[in-house]
DNA sequence: AAACCTATTGTTAGTTT
DNA sequence: CAAACTAACAATAGGTT
């Protein structure tokens, strides 16, 4: 018997002032979890309101991460040049310019890839949660589903982000932090939650440089 | 009459699925709370992590709204410039013989990686729908589980495809070796369920014998 | 070192003034 | 009607594996 004071798992989460994390570990957690609650954030405000959105953000190792709905250069335009007769397709100039404009380019939609990565993976981890709790009572079946969708989804997905670290790696030299991105990648979930695929084919379009569709828009 | 009915003052915040708002006038509100609370996390990412963070929201109306840390124009330059002042040497070895043919190469993979992600897309669309009908009787369970199962082996053999053509394609020295690390680690990170192992094995296999010839082909 | 856990703080949907 | 209010929901700090 080891008597009465059980003590609690956890403090659970404490209060904190908002000052500059002097530990530089915490300081990595605490800007991988943010900036993922971030872009979840700027998700979801583009969706409940129509809105058009991009965030970007540099950890302090200088690498940039982005959010944009439709497309972050797109929102960026408008912002610096809110008279301009825009319309202009950024991706025709690039793509005909040299070498370097396509370059930084194809890093800007990887970016762009990526951001959207992640916050569908944040979306999917809440569908997820609620599957499970649907698996009452015939679940055996789901069970080993899950357990085998879980793994089958983690290498394909691990396949896909090693093919996107090698292509970037032939771009540009990040190669570890691609391949750290891939393991976080590989534990992506593959369903989509109702009102995301809108969003997610925005995205995708805007990726192309090509943002068709949305001719509901009031200016 | 006083007596029974003592209706709390308010029921309290409510849970909302993530899609657009029709209500013209809740739109707004929740434009407007949604849009000080981004910008707050945005604040306090920056703080916290002394990352440097900007943000840009259009209303529906279009009227801009921002927030930057140190300033958006000053993030928004360097976004749209990652290289700086030289200090990547982005396409180091891409572009250190014929730039053009390289990055028109990358660009076509880049291409095939968007197309694979368009037909994850499509697939999750499936599986959504699918998951729908899941709710309603059990032989329907057991019909997702063969059209997920068979869709995923499919989607993954394509992505694994993907990779390797990658690969052999010879865009990085070390892209093998990535490839063979992201499998090791992701296995150490999980269990795997049973029946995988085999899969996993020959992914393996598979990964060593494509890259082996290539993998040191210098560029 | 990344994912999980959980108590706790922080955010916000709906309501009221 | 914008601001205040309130209670439920969401995000996350710290700890564990």
């Amino acid at each position: 018997m080891v008597a009465a004071a059980r003590r609690r798992p956890s403090l659970g989460r404490q209060k904190i002032e908002i000052r500059r994390i002097e530990s530089e570990e915490a300081r990595q957690v605490c800007f991988s979890k943010r900036r993922a609650g971030l872009f979840k954030k700027a998700s979801e405000l583009s969706i409940l309101c129509s809105a058009d959105v991009a965030a970007v953000v540099f950890s302090p190792a200088g690498k940039a991460y982005s959010f944009g709905h439709p497309s972050v250069e797109l929102l960026l335009e408008r912002f610096e040049a809110p008279e301009g007769q825009g319309q202009v397709h950024v991706q025709g100039e690039a793509v005909g310019g040299e070498g370097q404009s396509v370059v930084a380019e194809l890093n800007r939609q990887y970016g762009d890839l990526r951001a959207m990565l992640e916050v569908e993976k944040a979306r999917r981890e809440e569908v997820e949660e609620a599957m499970d709790k649907e698996r009452g009572a015939r679940s055996q079946v789901l069970a080993w589903v899950e357990a085998e969708v879980g793994g089958m989804e983690k290498e394909e997905l691990m396949a896909f982000g090693a093919a996107l670290a090698v292509v970037q790696h032939g771009v540009a030299a990040h190669a570890d932090q691609m391949l750290r991105d891939a393991m976080v990648l590989g534990r992506m979930s593959r369903a989509v939650p109702q009102g995301m695929e809108n969003y997610y084919f925005h995205l995708l379009q805007a990726g192309q440089g090509h943002t068709a569709g949305a001719g509901d828009r009031p200016f």
